[in-house]
DNA sequence: CGACCGACTTGGACTAACGAGG
DNA sequence: CCTCGTTAGTCCAAGTCGGTCG
């Protein structure tokens, strides 16, 4: 299809465009915009021109003032600029709880004892002893003075912000000047961990340009490295998408500074695993009767495989790697479950064969959830438990490259992570169906999309902290929604006396004094509606956080859909950013658009 | 196979910027 | 115009998954 080369009609295109105008029908004129270099590579290679500045460094370390003191066993001590750099990172964050929590102490006082010279560390013995409270306000004063800043110089700051993006966060691939996602690089500081992270405190150090590896292409303008220093390595490497990456020293894992979500090549990333997600649509059926028959199967292993799998479909859970024990968090998803995270229970109030699911998954965060199973799957999971001991492994037949590889066999391009999608855009597509009502207003169908958003984000577990604010705002609104209501007794009393007045009188004045008054109450409903519609929204939305499933799991072309099938504005869905990160989809989808 | 690595997507918290209402 | 609360944007951690190597 024609339309498939339209895409990306809104990033800025250098040379080689081409225009064609094409007619379908008698009537309709398509203007459609080609870019030669999206005939997609056949050899895996992801570009052929790539040229960037290279990354932005942190800003040096500034020495804190003279009168700025630390204090060891109650008396002042002076640091040197090493130590007091990382003294620092601990001040910054003595309101926070991490800084209660031994764990992170103790990892923060053996990294920090590092940097010291030899006689602050045999000065410096422990950690209870530092008092680190007027660096702290020091840097409480800071943020505050950035706050009461005069408007020149915050202009200022932000024309500087500008001038770097400018310089350093665009770079040319293929002939399209791309926005780059993160091209400064991390400072250093005290890794925060989420959870119960073993390594929490520890000091992330700083990454210099010898860290750094370039990628770019070999007929481009290489980046050049800061005055005086080098990069580790500059490579040409084709294959892949990044523009520079260093090796972070916490977990030894590698960082990446790649392209903005907008960019051609995320895009088209995007567009592809929604499409893989359709084509499980299609097979979605087959799949399932397979999974259902492979409960009865004689083999353990594609029993546990198959339960696991209906787990992965209809709980939405994730695949659930295996990780290194000590070094991250204590998280699973299915195929690292352990005995310990599920409880089976043949009766459940007035539900039989009920499975009680309670565990930290991705992020720490908790996975509750009570569901009735099939007999066959609570069967399964009685025969999966027998002679094991809580910390032992639910699945111990089964791993997500076993299941993966069993996956690719069902449907090419099938991984465990493709039924989180397909369910996700799935269930906002239905939820749409049967909330949405043509009577509504805007406000109100906004709330039914908000809700189908809800549903899918509660089928994949993504919660947020309740707002610190939340109590606080809601009370807010609600003082908003008596006012409103007050205000709109008020005009409908005035109402009524004006009609009186016109029964009376029957002039043109008091006439026209009705109609104004008759739309001064339609106004003040509709702002009521929409407080209303607003506080509802809010409530519900209390402990939800919405904007994963909408970045992540919701094929956007169904939302572009419902908001021209409903006339609903695309901003009121999706703010400029996601707009741009989904230009492909407001491209290409009309309002008959089926997932 | 299984351990390990590399590349890429997904994730919630935090913070800066913005805009509605006083 | 200023303040305060909301929202958008940033940050960077933590997953998934494929490939390689022994």
């Amino acid at each position: 299809m024609l339309i498939c080369f339209s895409l990306f009609l809104t990033d800025q295109i250098i040379p080689h465009t081409i225009f064609v105008f094409y007619l379908t029908g008698c009537t309709l004129l398509l203007f459609v915009v080609i870019r030669w270099e999206e005939e997609r590579y056949t050899d895996g290679s992801k570009w052929r021109f790539l040229e960037h500045k290279g990354p932005v460094f942190a800003p040096p370390y500034e020495p804190l003032p003279d009168k700025v003191r630390f204090y060891y066993d109650g008396k002042p001590m002076k640091l040197s600029a090493p130590a007091e750099e990382v003294a620092t990172f601990f001040a910054k964050m003595l309101d926070h709880e991490y800084t209660t929590k031994d764990i992170f102490r103790k990892n923060f006082y053996k990294d920090w004892r590092k940097e010291m010279t030899s006689e602050e560390k045999s000065k410096i013995t422990d950690l209870n002893k530092c008092n680190f409270s007027d660096m702290n306000e020091y840097f409480k004063a800071q943020s505050e003075a950035r706050k009461q800043m005069s408007k020149e110089e915050k202009l200022k700051i932000k024309e500087e912000n500008e001038r770097l993006l400018q310089e350093y966060g665009f770079c040319i691939m293929d002939n399209h000047k791309e926005r780059i996602g993160n091209f400064r690089i991390e400072p250093p500081g005290l890794f925060r961990g989420r959870g119960d992270h073993p390594k929490m405190g520890m000091l992330k150090r700083r990454i210099r340009p010898e860290d750094i590896i370039i990628n770019c292409s070999k007929d481009s303008k290489h980046p050049k490295p800061p005055p005086g220093t080098k990069w580790k390595e500059v490579r040409h490497d084709n294959k892949v998408t990044w523009l520079a990456s260093w090796t972070e020293n916490i977990q030894g894992s590698i960082k990446y500074i790649m392209l903005n979500p907008s960019s051609r090549i995320k895009g088209e990333k995007d567009w592809q695993k929604y499409e893989t997600a359709r084509r499980l649509k299609k097979c979605v059926d087959r799949i399932r009767a397979q999974y259902r028959d492979d409960w009865k199967s004689k083999e353990m292993r594609i029993r546990q495989r198959a339960v696991a799998l209906y787990f992965i479909d209809k709980l939405a859970l994730r695949a659930g790697n295996e990780k290194e024990e000590g070094e991250t968090a204590d998280t699973v998803g299915c195929c690292s479950l352990r005995v310990e995270h599920i409880k089976l229970y043949p009766k459940l109030d007035d539900q039989e064969y009920v499975v009680e699911f309670d565990f930290l998954g991705k992020d720490s965060i908790r996975y509750y959830n009570k569901i009735p199973v099939e007999k066959r799957v609570f069967k399964n999971l009685q025969l999966f438990l027998e002679n094991k001991q809580p910390e032992d492994d639910l699945f111990d037949r089964l791993n997500t490259s076993i299941l993966n590889k069993h996956l690719q066999e069902l449907m090419d391009g099938l991984t465990a992570k493709v039924f989180r999608t397909y369910n996700a855009s799935i269930t906002l597509q239905q939820q749409l169906k049967e909330l949405s009502c043509s009577d509504d207003s805007i406000p109100a169908k906004v709330l039914s999309y908000n809700r189908a958003n809800r549903a899918v984000a509660i089928l994949c577990n993504h919660q947020r902290a309740p707002p610190k604010t939340f109590e606080k705002s809601m009370q807010n609104l609600q003082t908003k929604i008596d006012e409103k209501q007050n205000q709109l007794s008020a005009a409908r009393k005035q109402l009524k006396a004006a009609k009186a007045d016109h029964k009376a009188s029957h002039d043109d004045k008091s006439k026209k004094a009705v109609e104004v008054k008759r739309k001064a109450v339609q106004r003040i409903e509709e702002q009521l509606m929409k407080l209303q519609v607003q506080a509802t929204d809010r409530e519900e939305n209390k402990q939800i956080a919405l904007g994963t499933s909408k970045l992540n799991y919701l094929d956007p072309r169904i939302s572009v859909a419902w908001c021209k099938k409903w006339a609903v504005p695309i901003e009121k869905i999706y703010n400029k950013t996601q707009r741009e990160k989904f230009a492909w989809a407001i491209d290409m989808a009309e309002k008959d658009y089926e997932f």
